[in-house]
DNA sequence: AACGCCGCCTGATCGC
DNA sequence: TGCGATCAGGCGGCGT
């Protein structure tokens, strides 16, 4: 499932081939995918359009669009979803969501699950917390907001508006890598443990970037390389002991039981 | 106000 | 072989 990495990954493939292109036409297949947009808003708001930057937001993909002024068309691949362009007359793919004609090639959305996004509403960026990767997240504003929380510490970084762009995989890696047991109320962490979790959230999500990077985009694995996540049973990188699967918030949780303490 | 839970979706996998 | 049940999970919305 496509999480921060995954995402930035992407934004620096479509990037360059993106920009300076112009949107000729606009197929909604799945009106849910861009939603509350109608596909008359979107095709009246895209036709014509160039695209002047991709960027990224947490997990959320933001093409920078110009026709007369300047606005965002949001994108988010929810659990499924992938882009890719494709020459213009080649075949749809049987979970196309929406697909963007740019001349010769066309920007493919294709979503089996369709819970991901590609919509003129920008509102879900205002609910975001700080970009782990840049400066702006701050150690004492993360420290103050898992002091207020009794969530398990796993399930509170599953939370966008703490810190935008971790999901099931990298909130697990990020916690191993900060030796944290996952289950550990957020508000019991000392501060060893809220600094250790603040300085690996960023080398553990720069470090799948790196790796994404050197793999083909529009494969189905990135090729990440982790180190707990979807591991059960195997022997954790540094101990050897069993890593364990865990369900929190209804969701897969991994960890190393050894290396992953209350302290 | 923080938190828990549900619904949205389809493909892969499993048991019979 | 085929079919139904189960699981995977990001996020918005709703109830407490």
């Amino acid at each position: 499932m496509p999480e921060l990495p995954e995402v930035e990954v992407l934004v620096r493939h479509l990037g360059p081939r993106l920009k300076g292109r112009c949107i000729q036409s606009v197929a909604v297949r799945r009106s849910r995918v861009i939603a509350p947009t109608s596909e008359r808003a979107l095709r009246g708001r895209l036709g014509g359009a160039r695209l002047v930057t991709v960027a990224r937001r947490g997990k959320y993909l933001l093409f920078v669009l110009r026709r007369k002024t300047e606005f965002t068309l949001l994108g988010h691949l929810g659990m499924s979803g992938r882009m890719y362009l494709r020459p213009i007359n080649a075949a749809e793919p049987k979970h196309a969501a929406v697909v963007l004609g740019l001349g010769k090639e066309k920007l493919v959305y294709e979503d089996p699950r369709y819970f991901g996004r590609l919509t003129l509403d920008t509102r879900p960026l205002e609910r975001l917390g700080p970009e782990p990767l840049s400066k702006e997240f701050k150690l004492a504003e993360f420290a103050q907001a898992l002091r207020r929380s009794s969530q398990a510490i796993k399930v509170k970084l599953l939370n966008q508006r703490l810190v935008a762009g971790l999901g099931n995989i990298y909130a697990s890696e990020a916690l191993f890598r900060a030796r944290i047991a996952p289950a550990m109320p957020a508000r019991k962490l000392n501060p060893a443990q809220i600094a250790r979790l603040h300085r690996a959230i960023p080398v553990v999500l720069k470090r799948a970037i790196r790796f994404g990077s050197t793999i083909a985009i529009g494969q189905p694995k990135y090729g990440e390389r982790l180190l707990v996540y979807d591991r059960a049973g195997l022997p954790c990188g540094v101990c050897r002991a069993a890593i364990k699967r865990i369900v929190q918030a209804a969701r897969s949780t991994y960890y190393c039981p050894r290396c992953q303490t209350k302290h």
